[in-house]
DNA sequence: TGGATTAGTTCGTGGCCCGAACCAGGTGGC
DNA sequence: GCCACCTGGTTCGGGCCACGAACTAATCCA
């Protein structure tokens, strides 16, 4: 509001501007590999644990007959497996195969490395600062785990 | 690199989770006002001025008849109109309907606000600087002009 | 034991995205 | 003027995605 003209972009846009740009990437980067973005993101979801069927429409913030289907394709692809919990006959664990576990490794370092270059116009300090006020706006939103925080993995 | 540990989100994380929250919010939007997220952003489009398909499919990059099919269901909501375009009897102008331009108006401020609220635990400053950093990203890469500026309007 | 709750699946509808095939209007060479 | 070529868009078929409603089966609990 401060800045002089339209040659200043606010806040907003730039954000649904980077998201756009994100998402081109990331569904981009999922097609390369034969997935589609929601394949990609599932898998990313899962390479931290398994999940139940609930835990996991929660963090992909789907209704439960979307996350069925999503499940079902995937593992038709091979890469994710459902696994009955012994401790309760009703629930399911979805868990990762081998191949999806190699698959997601890839994508995810794939994804990474492109996504890690579009600040590539920032300099280190700048890019710092970029993630973190990014990371506040992200844990004050209470954004699920979508994507592996490096170090996270089980 | 230099946070000691698995505390601090890298800039990859923090960009593909505020991006997953900004697609929330987005679609949540567009879902109130009875679209779908791509038809709400077809109407961001158009805001600043009627495009031709081929434009149009390079701004939301899709292939044509991915578009195509956008455009016809958005045109049966009555919100878009395909206009000939009298100097190429082949090409088409694609604007908003008076109606598509009232519901533009509207969407577009109710996504403004609570788009403008994620940020809402940093201060005017940090803001400032997110904003920037940001926008310099989508410079950088050159998003297209998928929301609008303010200002820009025609 | 029997009614409510919980975990997931199935089904039908409609939107989204794509590539391939197609069509009509323009354009350039000759 | 004509024909080959290009270009702007549409159509079509197929698969994915998302949802709500209805359903099934296991668990919980009074």
């Amino acid at each position: 509001m401060a800045k002089a003209v339209g040659e200043q972009m606010g806040v907003v846009t730039a954000l649904v501007r980077s998201t756009f740009l994100v998402n081109t990437v990331y569904a981009e980067a999922a097609r390369e590999y034969g997935l589609t973005q929601q394949q990609g993101q599932l898998l990313c979801v899962l390479m931290a644990h398994p999940y139940g069927m609930g835990e996991l429409g929660e963090v992909l913030r789907l209704a439960k007959s979307s996350l069925s289907g999503l499940v079902d394709r995937t593992a038709r692809l091979g890469l994710v497996r459902r696994e009955s919990d012994p401790s309760d006959n009703r629930a399911v664990r979805v868990g990762l195969t081998p191949e999806g576990s190699r698959l997601a490794d890839e994508f995810y370092a794939e994804t990474c490395r492109r996504i890690e270059q579009l600040p590539s116009g920032l300099d280190d300090t700048e890019r710092d600062t970029l993630a973190e006020l990014l990371a506040r706006v992200v844990r004050d939103n209470e954004v699920p785990p979508v994507f592996m925080v490096l170090n996270e993995q089980g």
